[in-house]
RNA sequence: GGCGGCAUCGCCAAGUGGUAAGGCAAGGGUCUGCAAAAUCCUCACCCCCGGUUCGAAUCCGGGUGUCGCCUCCA
């Protein structure tokens, strides 16, 4: 496997600290407000991962913080007049609730930054006695000149940073960009006790003790957003590595950004979406296509266009599987060498830092195949599986029965009701009278049920453009 | 000012030296009373200029456009 390294800038064969096993990390949310589709990618593009780590068998640990004490939620408490730990419990059950409705698996570990608060305080001090840290009224910052490696994740060099410099004046800081370990806490802000007074961590810190607690001293993965590299990643390998005196991790992933019709999203600008919106106008499935529709790495533009583009796309997906009836298949034949063929391409396309892009044109393929009355019966089901199991991989067909028995569930009422309308119907058809047969049938699709004439008889099913 | 990314069919998007994947949309055929669904077929020489090469969307140089990071941010 090949994965692009944002410290090397290059892709490099993956091999694991420990064979057979990946431990991951990925920068989760701060808890102060819904989160919106641009954190949805990061998630989903980091569930793909770990899902494409589990399905090549290596044994995956998946670590994703919550950030749950911090300035924004300080400002939140205060927005929202309720107290901090009202805010974080609020805002963590919705993430929770959101993750499960985006179809991620949640990770193994969720650690909560105020799980953490003695041993960042015990880290923080040790980065004091080596030198690194050091106390000004109650703050602590990390010194960046005395890490010599300071800048090589983003690319950066000190003495550039100072030219551009839009870093807000500090003159507790010795150097503009030290960065806060310990901040004293302000009257009426959440507070622990610590050598320094009483106060909160800072934001960089969390990531380097918990990950290493979790995961060991030295992991595999680190993820997060692309803006995370610089500085809260920067910070972290300064930290990390001042602390224990080599790599902490070895491959560094940045997914792109997501763009609103070409702009940045922004609260001001007024091209805000927060996820669980999109989520309650479309499927999950349409939206993750979305996402995996572009590698990772670039920059994706989110439209309403798009995700409608999406969301037909999933269904031709679907369709195949309704095609061969796959909820009531037994026994699904193994796999014949076409399918062997076509999964182990799905292996070569992933292995390259995960293409999902080339990866969903193989599930079209698989698609076309299961649907190609060519075929023999046995083959199309092999292919059905094969989308099934491939799809499953990139996050796809969650509560598969669910969603292809989607109408069955109607209530015996309405279900008697439509099939009487139905009856008047095949009358009016007997008599040719098109017109009242048409009727019927344009104000069922009206009420979003869809009719469908076979020679057996008229099928009739819900419209899933809701549900895929 | 510093650093980096990107520019491929109407839209989305793979492909990084050997002659353009896939999806959406569109057009045409089959099926149908008409539809829908399904299915078959059709649909690009890759921003511009120059260079390297037998050969470039793919490499190099220049240009234009565009986006991002350098401040909290996924």
């Amino acid at each position: 496997m090949k994965i692009y390294n944002t410290l090397s800038r290059q892709k490099e064969e993956f091999i694991p600290v420990e064979a057979g096993k990946v431990k991951m990390y990925n920068c989760g949310p701060t808890v102060y407000n819904y989160f919106h589709i641009g954190n949805a990618r990061n998630l989903v593009v980091f569930d793909v991962i770990r899902r494409y780590f589990q399905f090549r068998g290596y044994e995956v640990s998946y670590a994703q913080n919550i950030t749950d004490i911090d300035d924004k939620i300080i400002a939140q408490s205060i927005t929202e007049g309720i107290p901090t730990d009202e805010v974080t419990r609020k805002y963590i059950t919705a993430f929770l609730e959101d993750l499960d409705k985006l179809d991620v698996n949640p990770p193994d570990y969720q650690p909560r930054a105020t799980q953490y608060i003695s041993q960042m305080i015990n880290f923080i001090r040790a980065l004091e006695e080596k030198g690194y840290a050091y106390e000004a009224e109650g703050d602590v910052y990390f010194a960046v000149e005395k890490f010599a490696a300071y800048g090589k994740l983003s690319g950066k060099k000190l003495v550039d940073l100072k030219v551009g410099a839009r870093v807000e004046e500090n003159e507790q800081k010795r150097y503009p960009f030290d960065f806060t370990l310990w901040k004293k806490a302000k009257p009426g802000e959440p507070k622990w006790q610590s050598p320094w007074g009483e106060g909160r961590p800072g934001w960089h810190t969390e990531c380097v003790v918990m990950s290493r607690d979790l995961l060991g001293e030295t992991f595999d993965i680190h993820g997060g957003g692309n803006d995370l590299v610089f500085p809260h990643h920067e910070n972290e390998i300064a930290q990390g590595e001042a602390y224990c005196g080599h790599p902490t991790v070895n491959y560094w992933l940045h997914n792109g950004f997501l763009n609103i019709e070409g702009e940045k999203m922004s609260k001001s600008a007024g091209n805000f979406f927060i996820a669980r919106d999109v989520l309650q106008k479309y499927p999950a499935e349409a939206i993750r296509y979305f996402f995996l529709s572009k590698h990772y790495r670039s920059p994706i533009d989110f439209n309403e266009e798009i995700i409608q583009q999406s969301l037909a796309a999933v269904k031709t997906l679907y369709s195949a599987l309704k095609d061969v009836d796959y909820l009531n298949q037994q026994d699904l034949p193994e796999y014949s060498e076409a399918q062997q063929k076509l999964k182990e391409q799905f292996l070569d396309v992933m292995d390259d830092d995960f293409n999902t892009a080339r990866a969903i044109a193989l599930l079209f393929e698989a698609g076309k195949e299961a649907r190609n009355k060519d075929n023999s019966e046995e083959d199309r089901l092999r292919f059905a599986r094969l989308l099934v199991e491939l799809g499953s991989v990139l996050g796809f067909f969650r509560n598969l029965a669910e969603k292809l028995s989607a109408g069955e569930d109607i209530s015996g009422k309405t279900a008697s009701l439509i099939e009487l309308l139905l009856t008047y119907r095949q009358d009016f058809k007997k008599e040719k009278n098109w017109q009242w047969a048409d009727k019927i049938r344009n104000d069922l699709k009206e009420l979003g049920i869809n009719l469908k004439d076979t020679p057996q008889g008229t099928e009739w099913g819900i419209d899933e453009n809701a549900k895929v």
